[in-house]
DNA sequence: AATGAATGAGTGTTCATTCAT
DNA sequence: GATGAATGAACACTCATTCAT
């Protein structure tokens, strides 16, 4: 008895909410199916498994968020306007679906070993800007990963701290200032580190 | 005390290692038990259930964490001082067991709401620390969880990279740089964000 | 009348293939839909149901062996001519169409007791050829259904072995001697059982 | 709340019954474990799969079927004697045990293929006794398997016409004339077929 | 008249947990 | 005290069937 229409956003809505709240693992498809107001049956049309699903939405995400740091790479010059728009941008992303980011949080242990196969990611553009400041002369020697993850160390753990209420109201307005921060970081990561590199290993 | 010592650290190891490569919820009580070399029923003679097991793993690492924390900051004086002990302190740790971090960062978001009422955390000692030093006029006008985001989020996701792959050798080389990288990071937050807080909310 | 003519035909060629290949139990509406390349819904304006569909497309050939047994028991004289142009006539039935002929062998036990009430089947036109014989004094005291057995028997177990590679080649040929074994079994059968029936039950 | 002792052999019994009546496609775990009079899940500890608990029944009674022929070619020279002997044996165990005479001819075409690499099966058995008699000279210029064909086709399809009734009484007082039919059936085509083989193809 | 999205009951299977031995 | 067979409630998933379009 088809009656429900338009399943496959119903269902996307409600598993992005319900992971994001307990984590891929700790939903189950009764409870999708049950959020989303359609049978358990309608996912499978549309879905081929649970964790493809989870997989599908993260991937989406994950490709639109490296999409908009590319685009914001190739639309500004400098090292500084750059990262500042990067943050900004990661900031938005955060206040316009917080879930979404939880979800993403979350689930990358899980999901990212998956796929990920050669696609540049979000991180991958951060230092991938970062190697362009070094190949510009901005930066001197700093390690390109390293200080990628100075930054986004920074943003990601910003909006952990929201997500536990340890941080209130937007993150847009912090943005300046994180990225203030995240550039300071990678300025003085890469006058500490002026040898770089692995030194043992 | 029964004749198997030890049995308890071997289920212990044993769990510990399979959450870290798999997450809490993708490893069975079966599997726990087969790698420590004790039958299932064992298993509950020492630890209540699975979840108790994994938060009880969780717990004691973090308080151990969230202890040596507050002996540096015990032990020390000036924000750069205690900044670069405990950035030290964070990544000798890594260093001495990756496989125990990785399982902090993927049960952090599973279990830490489960206990952490009031206790302190290592996120709080790094939160005190920055308040001591605005407390001391070394820092002016920092929202210290933002800026504990900055320094935490620059050790953590250097670790996340550092697990990924992208980056190589020990952390503890690295930690003198990172250390100046988190301070620069908190600095430059203090001196951009003069107006500070939640604009909104 | 719709346009699309042979819509009937090709679900049944593809239903009887895949039925002969994986059992009726082991496949499933939408890969009959799939390879007859019709929808899953189209499937239901032909055949109330799969089991009808198999139980129909079991039924027409079952009828038809026994049509076509029935016409050559009517049109020859004799015990020995109506059994060689029985077993030349399976042998053709299964060289003609092998897949069909498995169909009927594997779905027997599934399809049979469900219909057959009454209606003649292809044993037993075999076993009323026996009997004619025994009433014509050709054969002396066989009991009918045994000695349909072994004729049967050495048909269908032939095909079996043709079906699983152990023999090769089609079975036409082998009909005049495949006849002579099943007649030969037959009278030996009359001759060692003068006592005939049921012993014992 | 471990209740049940034993499970293993009730679950056996209980699927070969079950299988044997409906096919194995047709039982399903809560039946099988419902007639057992045990959990779903204690089917599990023994068995890794409903397919693996059918094809180790299958397995065990095929096994036992081949070794039980082979101990018979092994312990009888001359081929009559062989025969007799090999189709009382199977009207034995017919008797003794018809549902899983009847599990083995409906498992077959679904198992079979999956076990039997190189493995010898009562089919094989009966083959070798053949050749047997044609290597002594007792026969003359059969194929094998095409005599093996009419051997186990008499018997079989005997078996199978007592499954449905249309033979009554235990098979054992029939195996003299089954058998007597068998060699007379095998003998004919010896004859019948001098130029033996696959004369098209 | 045909499609294919949707249904919902049922499937085989897993697994944390219990308890007789 | 330790074992592992047994439990039973969940689980992800399948599939014949229905029906709005």
């Amino acid at each position: 008895m088809p009656r429900s229409v338009g399943a496959r956003d119903k269902i996307e809505r409600a598993a992005l909410s319900l992971f994001a709240a307990s984590g891929v693992a700790g939903v189950s498809i009764a409870e999708i199916a049950g959020a989303a107001g359609v049978s358990q049956g309608a996912l499978y049309r549309h879905h081929p498994s649970k964790e493809a699903l989870a997989a599908s939405l993260f991937e989406t995400a994950y490709r639109r968020t490296t999409a908009g740091l590319a685009a914001l790479r190739a639309g500004r010059t400098g090292f500084a306007a750059r990262i500042e728009a990067m943050v900004a941008h990661f900031c938005a992303l955060y206040d316009r679906d917080p879930a979404l980011f939880r979800f993403m949080l979350m689930a990358q242990h899980d999901i990212l070993p998956g796929i990920a196969d050669g696609h540049p990611t979000p991180a991958w553009v951060v230092e991938a800007t970062i190697a362009d400041a070094v190949a510009a002369g901005e930066l001197s020697g700093v390690e390109a990963p390293a200080a990628a993850a100075v930054v986004m160390g920074a943003v990601l753990q910003t909006a952990t701290f929201h997500l536990y209420g340890r941080l209130a109201g937007p993150l847009l307005p912090r943005a300046p200032a994180l990225a203030a921060a995240a550039i300071a970081g990678v300025r003085a990561l890469a006058e500490a580190l002026p040898q770089s590199g692995n030194g043992s290993q």
